[in-house]
DNA sequence: TATTGACCTTCCAGTCACTGGAATGAGCAT
DNA sequence: ATGCTCATTCCAGTGACTGGAAGGTCAATA
């Protein structure tokens, strides 16, 4: 499989794909005579991880982590569980500010629940939820 | 209040605050007769949201409308609500996802149930759930 | 009153994560 | 052989910060 198709498949664009190579987020593929990039589904699987992972606001070295994770054969797995369960947690907290957020956009959706000249109150209790701290 | 005690209390940085006036995002502060920039509690709200929405993956353009969403007095309240309901579909998928990350990640997490020497499969169905189209 | 230290100001340069474009080569179809 | 589409490298530009220099403000303290 070729960049391009990598590309569509896995909605990351070739000049991405390529970004993540050179900055070793992603394995070098193997090359054909021609010097073209050769991939393969699980290719396709990780970019898509990857993808995922960055816009949910995961930075790149947390994207390396997670990979780092699937692909570490030498710790324990004691090690990779705990890991693991962290992540799970800080992903546990973006879901809930997501919600936070829903809430609020619901809550404005609703107070402009008739037609016409608003008086939608601004931003009234916006920032409500768990507390930004650090985010 | 002044800037440092608006970064500390929202948790973006006073470098940022000040790109992000520069930039349009924010309003512009009053300023103080020596020229200090001039918050009150509202921009704190506002800033600590735009920071939970950073985090979450939301560009700034996003940040934008949504923000806009909350200020516009110009515009119906069928209007608002209609986009309101839109980025309430958007923040879905987003927690859709990261719920799929998190079986990944919780499924990871239980095949390494034991202590040591792993076997660990690598990224078998590492990017299962909601397909990764445009994200 | 002078100085110290923590705050603020602007401006310019650097970083991170892409993204676009030029120049060139590969591979297939007419 | 001539296109056409895809690939390659390399270098430059953008978006969103982030760090640092050079200097002004302000409350406290010697």
């Amino acid at each position: 499989m070729q960049i391009g198709l990598v590309a569509e498949r896995s909605g990351v664009p070739a000049k991405t794909i390529r970004y993540y190579e050179e900055i070793g987020l992603v394995a070098k593929p193997v090359r054909t005579d021609s010097g073209y990039r050769s991939y393969d589904k699980q290719d396709v699987d990780i970019l898509r991880f990857v993808s995922r992972a960055r816009s949910l606001g995961f930075s790149i070295k947390d994207v390396r982590n997670l990979l780092a994770l699937f692909e570490d054969r030498e710790r324990a797995s004691a090690d990779v569980k705990k890991i693991a369960l962290e992540h799970v947690g800080e992903i546990e907290q973006k879901m809930a500010e997501l919600a936070s957020m829903r809430q609020t956009l619901l809550h404005l959706a609703d107070k402009c629940h008739g037609d016409e000249r608003p008086e939608c109150p601004i931003l009234d209790g916006l920032a409500q939820g768990p507390i930004g701290r650090d985010a």
